[in-house]
DNA sequence: GGGCGTCAAGCGTAT
DNA sequence: ATACGCTTGACGCCC
């Protein structure tokens, strides 16, 4: 089992996702934030070796504009080193890798035009993967998308998608997540008949929307769309309802009880976990040691004293942040 | 140098 | 009709 955390840490002084307005696109700016991302990345995934996660998402951010047509620097030949020496690390030390590219990216859009952007999103993102000479157990996580008043039409019209317009080497990675409001694992299951895509599990997801399949069976289906070798062991987002908020709203740090309940519909099944937790690393620290505690996860080098991070208050004292609504013209 | 409006992209839902 | 949330963070203008 692996234990991972999306995109950023709060640790380090450095971001991996330094980005830029496109009115200011050159370049030279570009080139140098991804050379900047490309160098805070390597110091996340030491960092995380040094912690014992072994498993990133990293940000959709790292080429600014990545399949925007305003970006025709050829990143792909100046960063390939770098790209390999990360990917020779990752190798090294036994990482597992994902991107998330965002909600923009919907493969069963009606609009021809939204697809080919999609596509093109997920060829950039597939590209890092393949720069870092990492194999097909490196995966970019969608959803299944929009419904559009009719969503066995929305389902048929992704899975022709995928096989007509997907590119053979994003199809080897591409894996779909159950989503909390319109596409259940159930439904996410069919999709994988129909094309063999492996489903990507978020428990969190599956409380807001199933059709009553135990936590315990749940984990069991999306895993057995996974195949060993090449699709690696089921990947999950882990999250949980946060207290007196939003239904659907994540967790702002680990509770613990419902992660040991968790545990117990894990019952012994190998996943790679990412916490999709607001306070990042701080909680991937903390249910990992969870995990070794319980013989879940190999003890660290003798010596090792995990972070101390700073206790967050209870709950805050200023009011939630509320948009201000833009006065009409 | 702090505050805050705004940022490439889609969709469904709440108000 | 409009605003909001989603992995939100952070850019960059304004004072």
């Amino acid at each position: 089992m692996k234990i991972g955390y999306p995109c950023v840490n709060e640790t380090l002084p450095c971001s991996a996702a330094s980005t830029f307005r496109l009115a200011s696109y050159s370049p030279e700016r570009l080139e140098a934030t991804v050379a900047a991302n490309l160098a805070c990345l390597r110091q996340i995934l030491e960092w995380n070796v040094a912690h014992g996660l072994l498993f990133f998402r990293i940000g959709s951010d790292v080429v600014p504009f990545g399949s925007h047509e305003v970006n025709t620097f050829p990143w792909q030949e100046r960063f390939a080193a770098d790209f390999e020496a990360i990917g020779a690390y990752v190798r090294q030390h036994g990482l597992r890798i994902s991107f998330h590219p965002d909600q923009f990216v919907v493969l069963n859009s009606p609009d021809p035009a939204i697809v080919r952007r999609s596509v093109e999103e997920l060829v950039y993102q597939g590209a890092m993967l393949d720069l870092m000479g990492l194999d097909s157990t490196a995966k970019l996580q969608i959803h299944a998308g929009g419904a559009y008043g009719d969503k066995p039409a929305a389902l048929a019209r992704w899975a022709e998608t995928f096989r007509t317009l997907v590119p053979e080497a994003v199809k080897t990675r591409l894996v779909v997540e159950n989503d909390d409001r319109l596409y259940s694992l159930r439904e996410c299951l069919g999709l994988h008949e129909v094309t063999g895509v492996p489903i990507l599990f978020d428990n969190f997801h599956h409380e807001c929307l199933n059709h009553g399949e135990p936590m315990r069976e749940a984990l069991r289906l999306a895993a057995a769309t996974w195949h060993p070798t090449r699709d690696g062991v089921l990947m999950m987002d882990y999250s949980s309802q946060a207290p007196d908020e939003r239904k659907g709203k994540h967790t702002d740090t680990l509770i613990p009880e419902l992660f040991e309940s968790f545990l117990t519909d894990l019952d012994g099944l190998d996943v790679d976990m990412m916490l999709e937790i607001k306070d990042k690393e701080a909680s991937a620290v903390r249910a990992a040691q969870l995990l070794r505690g319980r013989g879940l996860l190999p003890p660290m080098p003798a010596g090792y004293a995990p972070p101390a991070f700073e206790p967050r208050p209870a709950s805050p004292v200023t009011p939630p942040k509320k948009r201000i609504t833009k006065p009409k013209a």
